[in-house]
DNA sequence: AAACGTCCCAACCGCCGGATT
DNA sequence: AAATCCGGCGGTTGGGACGTT
């Protein structure tokens, strides 16, 4: 049952690292590598914890660490993934090469975050992460160690093709061919429902920052848990409605298998890919909610 | 020079999910 | 299937460095 016990945290020495156990933990790595994080400091001779030789290696001596200040293009870099991904350090981290995710969370917490408005850092959540997560809205939380590490060597390579698309605010609008089964108008009152498989949905796009048609569609955990909460049931009274004031689909709004919304004015473009990304990031949500 | 306050960051802690037995 | 290990992550903190009075 199990694995042997786990190690006894007795006699081990915690604290600031010196010079010679850093040799130590150096010589040892670049001669054996660190395949078991646990039976490198017994076998290397240093009386730490596997957890601490780990952490000592991955922040401070690891050869491709990128030392001094931060310059103000990786500040502003920070900033805008920080936007995207909230405080997801190592995924920030996984872009900026030659940084730590505790480095990038220091520079974050001593200067950046000073520089943002107040909404921003009550709206950019600091969650404790907890057992109740919502249902993978954040696809990184599902990848496996295996991808985490591919990641990390490869940081360019997460752009695109693999789960990080799933990322609200990152890919493109895009239609796609069966949106006439799911997508409904209700009435004239700029009502509109998106149905998915039982999950009805209308939605309130005023409370979302989403100030001109020209701006990319960026909906956020907190639009979509607004959904979540709502009720699922079917039954649309009582759901937040959209606003039509700012968002106007073409008129009508038609695709292969014809009209989706039938809403009476403008000829926007930008309102075709308004309701092609709500659609998109629907079904993507309600996809994960399924799950 | 001393006392005090603030800043900074390396290191620790607890938790999580996947792997292993 | 369940218990446990293990690596990884984000939040937090202790204490040294630095600035101010």
């Amino acid at each position: 049952m199990g694995r042997a016990p786990c190690c006894e945290k007795m006699g081990l020495k915690r604290g600031p690292w010196t010079p010679e156990e850093d040799q130590i933990l150096i010589n040892y790595i670049n001669t054996y590598g660190h395949a078991n994080w646990r039976a490198l400091p017994k076998l290397a001779g240093l009386l730490r914890c596997g957890k601490s030789c780990r952490l000592r290696w991955i922040n401070y001596l690891r050869p491709d660490i990128k030392r001094g200040n931060f310059t103000r293009e990786e500040e502003d870099t920070i900033i805008s993934l920080h936007e995207m991904l909230g405080n997801r350090w190592s995924a920030i981290a996984a872009r900026l090469s030659g940084r730590t995710d505790n480095e990038i969370k220091n520079v974050w917490h001593t200067h950046l975050k000073k520089r943002l408005p107040q909404n921003y850092q009550q709206s950019h959540h600091t969650k404790k992460r907890s057992k109740k997560q919502p249902p993978k809205l954040d696809a990184d939380a599902s990848k496996s160690n295996q991808d985490a590490k591919l990641e990390q060597q490869d940081p360019v390579n997460i752009h695109g093709s693999n789960s990080e698309d799933m990322m609200m605010p990152l890919s493109p609008p895009h239609c796609s061919s069966d949106m006439s089964s799911s997508l409904t108008t209700s009435d004239n009152n700029s009502n509109v429902n998106i149905i998915n498989n039982n999950h009805d949905m209308s939605l309130n796009v005023n409370d979302y920052d989403i100030d001109t048609p020209e701006n990319n569609l960026a909906l956020d955990e907190d639009f979509w848990s607004e959904v979540l909460s709502s009720d699922n049931s079917g039954v649309t009274s009582g759901f937040p409605t959209l606003d039509y004031d700012q968002f106007q689909p073409m008129s009508p709004l038609v695709t292969e298998e014809g009209v989706l919304i039938d809403c009476s004015s403008s000829t926007c473009d930008d309102g075709m890919d308004f309701w092609c990304n709500v659609y998109s990031r629907a079904e993507e949500f309600t996809q994960l909610l399924e799950l």
